[in-house]
DNA sequence: ATTTGATGTAACTATTATTGTTACATCGAC
DNA sequence: GTCGATGTAACAATAATAGTTACATCAAAT
């Protein structure tokens, strides 16, 4: 599976802005988060543009530029995070179509679309089961 | 997320093998899968030794040659099928390291991947309640 | 022993997604 | 107007999947 670490850098991302801005700032610049994350900030930019999108953070222009919450990190679960950058099933089925003459190829992609929406469902589950204050919760605790 | 179709053409290999000995054959060749897969015959073949690799389908080499399946397909689930093909993980953590010198850097690595251990094996779970048996009974239902 | 049909596997290409990087227009507080 | 950051285009680098050709190898059948 081409495992990818979007969902890693993105909960990374808010996370860090949401200790920063608990500490009294507020607002976080993408290069700052970047640092931290190590990364380009032009990366952050682009996972933070898109969690923008799905109302989980804010921008603002101008002097004094940055990011900020748009929620609380109790209020965001994994799974908010997951959907702002994961739009794409986890298991696709055939990249052509099946010999549709075929008992097998005609039937095994609805037969395995009904297990695959089993699996996005409890992989939806367990991503709900945890906010991101429970990942700072967690952050703080083995520091 | 680049979701891959590997689950998807293993097992329907592996469902048109077992339908294929149940009508009365004794091995299918790659060329036949391919076929109802719409793909290439190579593309099987490398699938199957993976499969092969982890005890759940045979080959037989010279003339008559071919794959047989080494269980019943009752006896293979889906997370068999998929460990045999998958062995990453579904999420990564950052491709480089984070600042270790920051709390969050420091910390979100272990916080992430504990959530991530509870969704890999949820998702486990929930392919290893289907076999191929209970696919093949969908495919055939659907006919 | 030779023939034959399929596997096993290397090698290469095409496609696609993620990630990293540079560059620059744009915004808005000061 | 200045200044520091965002927004975003454009491109390169990396990696995985998938498709294809080619050919050595194997073992049953003749």
């Amino acid at each position: 599976m081409s495992a990818n670490s979007r969902l890693t850098i993105a909960a990374h991302a808010l996370t860090w802005i949401g200790l920063y801005q608990r500490r009294g700032h507020e607002v976080a610049t993408s290069e700052q988060i970047a640092t931290s994350v190590n990364t380009n900030p032009v990366v952050i930019r682009r996972l933070l543009a898109e969690l923008g999108k799905a109302g989980l953070a804010r921008s603002r222009r101008g002097a004094g530029a940055g990011w900020m919450l748009a929620r609380d990190l109790a209020a965001i679960t994994l799974l908010d995070v997951y959907q702002a950058i994961e739009p794409g099933p986890v298991f696709a089925l055939h990249r052509a179509p099946p010999d549709p003459e075929c008992v097998v190829g005609h039937g095994i992609g609805p037969a395995l679309t009904a297990v695959y929406d089993g699996v996005e469902a409890a992989l939806r589950r367990e991503l709900a089961a945890t906010t991101l204050e429970d990942v700072l919760r967690d952050v703080l605790k083995a520091a």
